[in-house]
Order: structure tokens, then C-alpha cells, then sequence
DNA sequence: GTAAAAAAGTGCAATGAGTCAACTTAGTGA
DNA sequence: TCACTAAGTTGACTCATTGCACTTTTTTAC
């Protein structure tokens, strides 16, 4: 298992190949008016094959989402001496996601994302997914159930600051203001 | 304009029969397994002409949600004296929706939507669509700027709460502790 | 009361996403 | 080398959804 392997590589080569290919066009022409098979052609595979990569449109382009959940586990799990577990997450969102927002590479990514309803979707819903693994870490974390419903309320409000904060002048401002709810409860502002 | 007219009540008929013929199909077979020209068939219209009443598949199962976005705004604009937006929401959530959920014809229709990720998903939608209506009204009701992001928030997490307690044995209860966390920040539990 | 205008519905063909089954090819490992 | 396995291919298929041109009501205006 120390070397890939040729086969290995030649698969991440192909599902690398589609994704470029689909996130070149997708930003040339617009994501609906690029089908599949434009996608599949210019990657130079069949149908078929962008299929056993990726299991449908949308996901060609969140294609680097692997270890956010292992991330959010890791920061309530090993959280410095004495901070608070939604301080801990606060600290994880300003300094974690928050940055790669912000790259100007990042920009017509963005653009792309934002003006594409379907995408909008697509990307809260990769967030929301980890709502009971990170409820999960919470819990274990307070000495509750697995499926106590404060946990799991907490953790899918952190998840869904993305969504809250998308195309905001001010994301900083905002996730503060947002963490201050989850710590302090609503304040007529 | 006294009169609904002859158009508009044939109108209606034809939607209540697909509504009805989709929900029938569904509930014999299961979403997946049935298709849009069973479900226009089974109607005895064309599949052109269902798709002038419902923009898609998933719309057939949700077909009477109307007026909740103007109860949600109603909710906060008309509550009593001395009484907080919070409480008045969570008032709402438990007497409005809440009780609906264990009518007991209600329970094979939840079956369906909760066996089904697209119904899942759809439902899900049909509620968080309606953040910005409802965090306006919050907003105008603080007196703040219509984007402020703590009312864009609160309203997120309250529509938030179906898809929390979806399947939960003990809904009012939990609905309840969601609304503390809202009001005094989290707690470790 | 009759003639448009407007709305409801139909039929049909097309597009595009996603699936399936049977096959070929190339990498791996003994 | 040889058999095994995973990657890729092909082509046909299902299904949702849309567009277009057409017919049938119902309403509205004259």
C-alpha cells in the first residue's frame, strides 16, 4: 500500500480530467447549458465512465470535501483546556473555511456556485450531511445520548452558517454575530 | 370575482385529482416506483398537462402549503403585548404545525416522505424557502436593516426545527429545548 | 347573442440525466 | 506466463421535463 499503483493513479487521472473538463466548461458556457456528455467528451471518456467517478452533475464540482468531518470531530474533541464547545467551533469557522472564501482564484468558483440554484442546493446539503456526525461528537463530548436533540440542533446550525453567510460583504462579522446567538440566545438587535 | 366560476373549479378538480391519483400510486407502490405517466394516467390527463399544475414529481406529495409563510409573518407581527418574537414562534411551532403531525391519517403519509431522500429533501426545502419572508418580518419588527444577519438566523434555525424533529418520539418536547437554546444560547446539556 | 381573447388541455417530439448489461482492455500479483 | 480484477466502452434504455403546434372550452367585450 506504500505506492499507489499505476491503476490507482490512472483513475485519479481520469476523475481529475472530468473534473477540470467540467468545471472549464461549466464556467465558459454556464452549469445548464453543459449536458454530461459535453462533459464526458471533453474529458475523452464515455457516459458511463463519468458515472462510476462521480454519481451525478452537481458533484463533479464539489469534488474536495473529503475530511470537513473528520475536522469539525477533531476541533470539539480537542478543543483547548476550558473553551466552551460552540467557542471551539466558532474559532474553527473564522480561521478554518472562512479563508479559502476569500482566494481570488476562488472568485468566478463562487460566482459559479451562487448563480446556479441548483448548486446552491447541492452545497448546503454536502454541509448539512454531517449534521450527525458532528451532533455525535457534541454529545459524546457533554456526556448525552448520541441523539440528543440540543446536540443535534447545535451542530445543524453551525452547518448551516454557510448557507446564512453566502455572498456576505462582511462573512466575519457575520459568523460572530451568528455564534453570539448560539451562545447567548436571541437579543432583539 | 364573487364566483370561483366554472374554469377555475374544473381547474382545481384536475390538480386534486393528480394530487390525489400521485399520493394513491406513492402510498401503494413507493415514490420511486412510480412514474409521472402512471400518476397522469391514473388521472386521465396528459403528462404536458400535469406538468402545467406542478412543476415537478416531488410538488405532487406537497400540495397544501399555501399560507404558512403568511401565518409565519402574521405570527410575528400580530403577537401579544410584552410578548417576544422567540416565544411567539415557538407558541406557533407547538400549536400550529405540531399538531398536525400525529393526526393519524397523517402517519402513512409521513412514512412515505420520511422513506424517501428526494421527499426528504424537497420538504425540507419547502420550509428553509421561506428564511428571507420570515426574517423581513423580524427584522421589521426589531426595526433593523431587512439582511440583518441575527434575523436571518433566528428565521433559518425556527424553519430549521421540522427537519430536526422529524421522527422524534417526543416532538414537543423537543421543540422545546431547540426554543431555550434559541433563547438563552446553548447550554451544555 | 356572437365574436374574439384567454385559458385549459392534448399529442408529439425532443433533450438531458442517469442506469443497465455485456463486452474489452489493461494492471496486478502469484 | 496466467488468471483475476477493476476500469473503461458501447449502445440501448427509462424517466423527468420542456417546447411547439393544435383543439376545446370558458369568459369577456361588443
Amino acid at each position: 500500500m506504500e505506492t499507489p499503483g499505476r491503476r490507482e493513479r490512472k483513475k485519479a487521472a481520469t476523475r481529475q480530467a472530468l473534473a477540470d473538463a467540467a468545471l472549464k466548461l461549466f464556467l465558459e458556457r454556464g452549469y445548464d447549458q453543459v449536458s454530461i456528455r459535453d462533459i464526458a467528451e471533453e474529458a475523452d471518456v464515455s457516459t458511463t465512465t463519468l458515472f462510476k467517478h462521480f454519481p451525478g452533475k452537481e458533484a463533479l464540482v464539489f469534488d474536495q470535501d473529503q475530511d470537513r468531518e473528520a475536522l469539525f470531530i477533531a476541533v470539539v474533541r480537542q478543543r483547548r483546556e476550558g473553551q466552551s464547545v460552540v467557542d471551539a467551533l466558532r474559532e474553527h469557522v473564522l480561521d478554518g473555511w472562512l479563508k479559502l472564501a476569500d482566494h481570488p482564484q476562488m472568485a468566478e468558483y463562487t460566482d459559479l456556485v451562487n448563480s446556479t440554484p441548483a448548486l446552491q442546493t447541492y452545497g448546503e446539503r454536502m454541509w448539512t450531511r454531517h449534521t450527525a456526525a458532528l451532533s455525535a461528537a457534541i454529545a459524546e463530548d457533554a456526556g448525552v445520548a448520541p441523539d440528543n436533540i440540543s446536540c443535534q440542533a447545535l451542530a445543524r446550525f453551525v452547518l448551516d452558517i454557510p448557507a446564512l453567510t453566502r455572498g456576505r460583504p462582511e462573512p466575519r462579522k457575520a459568523v460572530e454575530e451568528i455564534f453570539d446567538l448560539l451562545t447567548h440566545g436571541w437579543r432583539m438587535p
